[in-house]
DNA sequence: AATGAATGAGCGTTCATTCAT
DNA sequence: TATGAATGAACGCTCATTCAT
């Protein structure tokens, strides 16, 4: 990379991170291209240089985000051999992630959603990018004979909402302080659903 | 309730009606007041008259939904004695409601969550009333010993999000196509987690 | 009079008591007639069955509060048989007036010239009834041999303003605290100007 | 002064210069700031690229206004050593200005008092400058035996005032023609008052 | 590459006035 | 007479985007 593109990047850096800050604190609706500008030590020029739109803007950030959030899990998720042990992986890492990025939380999980129309295809593609994750070990678990066949597309979906519910909460009600301590009854919860596990077969 | 109170009440509904529409369509910030007053059959002065303010319309518009939805899911609950199948009921219910008024769930899943943090308050607050509902289904399923001691709180979230991400699935992507579809697969996934239930425990 | 219209002049007076503390408080511009009613203890229907608009109602209360103002002064200096004794009697007359009610104060002097060119008419009027009634004391005093003569209109006119500076420097900034205390230099000044009197006239 | 903020200055004369005859022409409240961006041959955005608002705008040219005003007359006045004299000078000046520039006078001498309450301070500020060159000479010719001694404060504030008067009949009435035939009236009237100077010391 | 002045459509809100009851 | 719901034009202001420099 030579001099020019790596200033390039630089810039885009500068921006794309300007950009997380004020999108995640004002909602895309209300967050100003001007704020960013100024966060990115940038003129507005400068900015639309870079990048095309608001629009734009939002969606790369949506995208490197949601790229940063799933190779960060599948690397994880890689290291663990058995099938539902590696959906405990997804859980932790995913609450270890977002507990140390309520930016990032807020941005994925609270201001993308209402952004608009525009950018619901890349939301659900998020969305279903990781279902198919959790779907992927169930699919294993199944197949190794840890789980009864069942709907894992489904569950995918759920495992992720239940998820998704409690990060929400804890970014717009703070509640629990720190997000990863809802790790271990919620491992459970997923595991064994609300009627608990078999008596031999928790941990 | 005499005449004018009448009428007035019906001027409040027509404009409740069409904001719901509106906002579910495009979203809190896009959403045109222009557009609502003149779906309401009234001028914008007209809608300015019985709400204060473009915020609290949408505010009165959640107020309501949330009430709707939860005296709904209430009442069903009520005629169910066994506690898990409370829970069920619950779920039968609000695949029911959301999946024949896609609008409704649109606005409430969707588009509240990004519309600024002024609508974080009341949206929490359905969250909770939501989770608290469960819980305390899962509070006397405990007492009955129909399930061991867990965290019935962070339980109540989990399934309200399991549920939402079901839902709002099925508002972006369209999946499934009848929402209600999705009952089996997410109680079986709900109560016995994906581990499956014990062989003499499934219905 | 009869009952209704009683009635009818007690209702005028509610609304123009309460539009004199409104456009005094407001100005014109931002005063609301909604406002206007409210403190009136009627309607805004009821309101515009007493006067036909907000323009009909700040000219009916410019034009009583004029000729309140005038006809109290007049009669004051009717009393004096002195000409410019007359004069000093005005002058005392509209700070003692001026100095009691503020609100009326403020409406004269400040409000209604920036009100609009509607009112430029009324206001135009008014000063030039106090600068008549000072030029006629300057007249008498001129046939009396009691003052050179001299053009004795524009001296009504600077008469007025400087006691309006004086007054409208009490109203905008508080000075002097009792607006009466004005009265012995001020008068010594109109009297004599800022050469100050002949050593054997001054009183 | 390099190029761009040469520029940058002009645009905000244009501005001003159109701002100034809209405000005199409508009145703070009824001046759309649309006509004053279009007379600035700007756009909306533009005028409020160089001012934050309405109300910032009218300060700067009340701001303006008063300095050139202010700047002119003691400009005018330091020219002149002996201190009833520079009295005369300054009521010449004022006189010659607004004469020539009756925009200028119904801004700062109609239209700035019924603004509304924010402008009263700015307001209060110009007339109290005023009123302290007149004060200041006043002052100089007690000092210098020309003058008895009085409150000359007060006398600054009735000088003012009576001028004052004399030019906003002549921009609300049109009353005289020519504003500076009120001079030789004027200034006998504020050196001697009513009753008129002694035998010897008129001009 | 970068700047920042400029554009102009669009928005939420206000308010004098009208009118059915 | 009186009410208060309704009207609709107008306004101040914002902001994504463009473009001359």
């Amino acid at each position: 990379m030579n001099r020019s593109e790596t200033k390039r990047a630089s810039r885009r850096r500068q921006v794309l991170d300007a950009a997380l800050e004020v999108f995640a604190r004002d909602g895309y609706g209300n967050a100003a291209v001007d704020e960013i500008a100024r966060r990115s030590d940038t003129s507005k020029g400068g900015l639309y240089f870079h990048f095309p739109s608001k629009q734009a803007l939002f969606l790369a950030l949506l995208d490197e985000a949601s790229e940063v959030l799933l190779s960060r899990v599948e690397r994880a998720m890689a290291a663990e051999p058995d099938p539902l042990a590696r959906g405990d992986t997804a859980l932790r890492e995913v609450l270890h992630i977002f507990g140390g990025h309520r930016t990032l939380a807020r941005l994925l999980l609270v201001e993308a959603l209402g952004a608009g129309r525009e950018f619901n295809a890349k939301l659900t593609e998020l969305h279903a990018a990781f279902a198919s994750l959790i779907a992927g070990c169930l699919d294993d678990a199944v197949a190794a004979g840890l789980a009864p066949p069942h709907d894992t597309r489904l569950a995918g979906v759920a495992w992720f909402g239940a998820v998704n519910q409690v990060v929400t909460r804890w970014v717009l009600a703070g509640e629990p302080e720190r997000l990863e301590d809802a790790y271990p009854a919620l491992r459970q919860l997923l595991r064994y659903g609300v009627a608990g596990p078999r008596g031999d077969e928790s941990r």
